[in-house]
DNA sequence: GCCGTTTTCGGCCCGACTGTTTTCAGTCG
């Protein structure tokens, strides 16, 4: 078993246990090893299999996980959980996933009903029976419906990390077998669409027949949906993400990438080009009206230059003017993930993070950055431990010291303050003041009105210390939607004050996201791309940020991080 | 269930909101 997929299992037995009402601090201790085992650098099953090593060396991991990564380890699963299991129908942890519902209702529900799925659920909420049980309302039948609904449109996508994994692992995987020249992701993943719902593979060379075959095969491959000569289908892993992997010839290999990669906006628009310059474009190549090949179309190049165009990023591809671009050579040059010089908004363990100072300036400088932020969270994140005045004071003292050391990255002190309720700074100017950027975010009463909202931003802006608005929209994708205010009118604001805005490389947010960043950039904003990194590990999600960027028209001069040190500082507001 | 230890048991994160009920349990972050 893979680390991650260990992590699963605990997290689940985790939540299993939650519904059971068993010991809060065993539950957290659960909770705790996975992720702990999530972000171990060593597979946990090599460790557990070399009698010379102990996995309670991993702090986190004690006896009683020991005992049930063993048993893990040998029969893919555990005596504990297997009871669990029995007791609760298996639809228990996808209640969990329903805004408002919690373990203690799940539990009612699950024991005074009786239900076994989400449809029952939903029905119990239709015919006002959730109301008839002691302390529940027509309020939470409510909530309830609105949660089984965004629960179920977010079902079936996947965040991009995942699919990265899951695209990394099986590239590997195929370009193994014998005679595969090339496997090439394509589709919505290599637009780097914020979420994808499957992933593409695209396979070539003489061995691409077989590779389908060992594709089938893979013992990861939960359910075979189709499999025939040019491709094969699959529910792929744990997760179930599908997995399209098509088999092609060499020579039609640029336009079925092309093909494949959408978006369907972008191609249908492409095609109709094609047939006003009297060509016909589809997965096999470009042509004459009366099928005589143009091009041979083993490049996307090859067929972006044969319709008169320059060849366009895939991340731009989705008919937002992309073409018009091309046609007249007023592409910009894209952003790149080397471009980038420092990471502007990280945790450490003196909040909510998961490592030193150390060891977050460590990491940051194998991944080549000229410097980096620190910024904990603030107070009014009581549990994240977030930093009063106090000690926002004397922590940036300490990364002032350590900046000294010469260590070959520049350790600036931040925070990531709090905006409280009323637009106000969770922290008072003179904390403020002794910090070399402030991050401001929202954290807390996420739902005001559009009214309220916009007005607390308004607010926030007005304080002359805030040099970066973080996450600015508050979306947690497939779990949240964004605050609702007047982005248009905080974006003027931002760009007229000179503050930046921030997209938040980390996979589960993503925000700004494409269509946003390009209206900020449209009122004059700059912007900053940053992990948020909890775990050292969480820096190189810097990647997902720089494809964000992408999809956002963004360049290098753009994005503030991407200026040396000294300049950057210069060029922060004033 | 883990950790630390003044070594074997006590501490571990908690404030605020929501909906329901009139004093608080459950949920969320």
């Amino acid at each position: 078993m893979e680390n991650i997929e260990i992590a699963r299992v605990l997290a689940e037995t985790a939540d299993l246990m939650e519904i059971a009402a068993e010991d809060g601090f065993r539950i957290r201790s659960y909770r705790n090893a996975a992720s702990v085992i999530e972000g171990h650098p060593e597979r946990v099953a090599n460790i557990l299999r070399d009698p010379s090593r102990k996995v309670t060396d991993i702090p986190g991991i004690g006896k009683g996980i020991a005992a049930v990564l063993a048993e893990l380890d040998e029969r893919g699963t555990f005596a504990r959980r297997d009871e669990l299991m029995a007791k609760y129908p298996p639809t228990a942890l996808e209640m969990l996933h329903i805004q408002g519902l919690g373990p203690k209702t799940i539990a009612l529900l699950i024991e005074t009903f009786r239900i076994s799925t989400l449809d029952d659920l939903k029905r119990l909420a239709e015919e006002q029976k959730i109301r008839t049980l002691p302390r529940l309302g027509a309020k939470l039948e409510e909530k309830v419906l609105r949660g089984i609904e965004q629960y179920r449109r977010s079902a079936g996508r996947f965040l991009l990390n995942f699919a990265s994994q899951t695209a990394e692992e099986l590239t590997a995987y195929l370009g193994a077998v014998e005679g595969v020249e090339k496997v090439t992701t394509a589709g919505s993943f290599r637009r780097a669409k914020d979420t994808v719902g499957d992933l593409d593979l695209l396979v070539t060379g003489p061995g691409a027949g077989a590779a389908l075959d060992r594709f089938a095969a893979h013992p990861k491959v939960q359910e075979l949906l189709a499999k025939g000569e040019n491709k094969a289908s699959a529910r792929f892993g744990i997760e179930g993400i599908q997995v399209d992997v098509r088999a092609l010839p060499a020579a039609s290999f640029g336009a079925a990438l092309q093909y494949f990669t959408g978006s369907k906006e972008h191609n249908v628009a492409l095609r109709q080009r094609a047939l006003k310059m009297g060509m016909t474009l589809n997965e096999y190549g470009l042509f004459t009206v009366d099928g005589k090949v143009l091009a041979a179309s083993e490049t996307e190049e090859d067929i972006y230059g044969k319709l008169g165009l320059a060849w366009i990023p895939p991340e731009m591809r989705e008919n937002q003017g992309e073409i018009e671009a091309a046609e007249r050579g007023l592409l910009p040059l894209l952003l790149e993930l080397g471009d980038m010089q420092g990471d502007l908004h990280m945790h450490t363990r003196e909040s909510d993070g998961r490592a030193t100072l150390e060891e977050m300036a460590e990491t940051a400088r194998g991944h080549g950055y000229g410097y980096i932020a620190i910024t904990d969270h603030s107070k009014a994140l009581a549990m994240a431990n977030g930093l009063n005045e106090a000690r926002t004071i004397a922590f940036a003292q300490r990364v002032r010291s350590m900046d000294q050391e010469a260590l070959g990255i520049r350790v600036m002190s931040g925070i990531e303050c709090d905006i409280l309720k009323d637009g106000r700074m969770d922290l008072d100017d003179e904390a403020l003041g002794q910090l070399d950027l402030v991050i401001a975010s929202v954290h807390s009463y996420m739902s005001l009105s559009n009214e309220e909202m916009t007005d607390r931003y308004l607010r926030c802006l007005e304080n002359p210390f805030v040099k970066v608005l973080g996450h600015p929209t508050g979306r947690v994708l497939l779990h949240r939607d964004a605050y609702v205010y007047n982005f248009e009118r905080i974006a003027s604001e931002a760009a007229a004050r000179g503050v930046a805005m921030e997209i938040n490389a980390s996979p589960e947010r993503l925000d700004l996201h494409a269509v946003l960043i390009r209206i900020a950039k449209s009122k004059g904003c700059r912007f900053t791309i940053s992990t948020d990194a909890h775990h050292p590990k969480h820096m190189a999600n810097m990647q997902y940020g720089v494809r964000m960027a992408r999809r956002g028209w963004l360049t290098r001069g753009d994005v503030l991080n991407t200026l040396p040190y000294e300049e950057f500082r210069s060029a922060l507001r004033k």
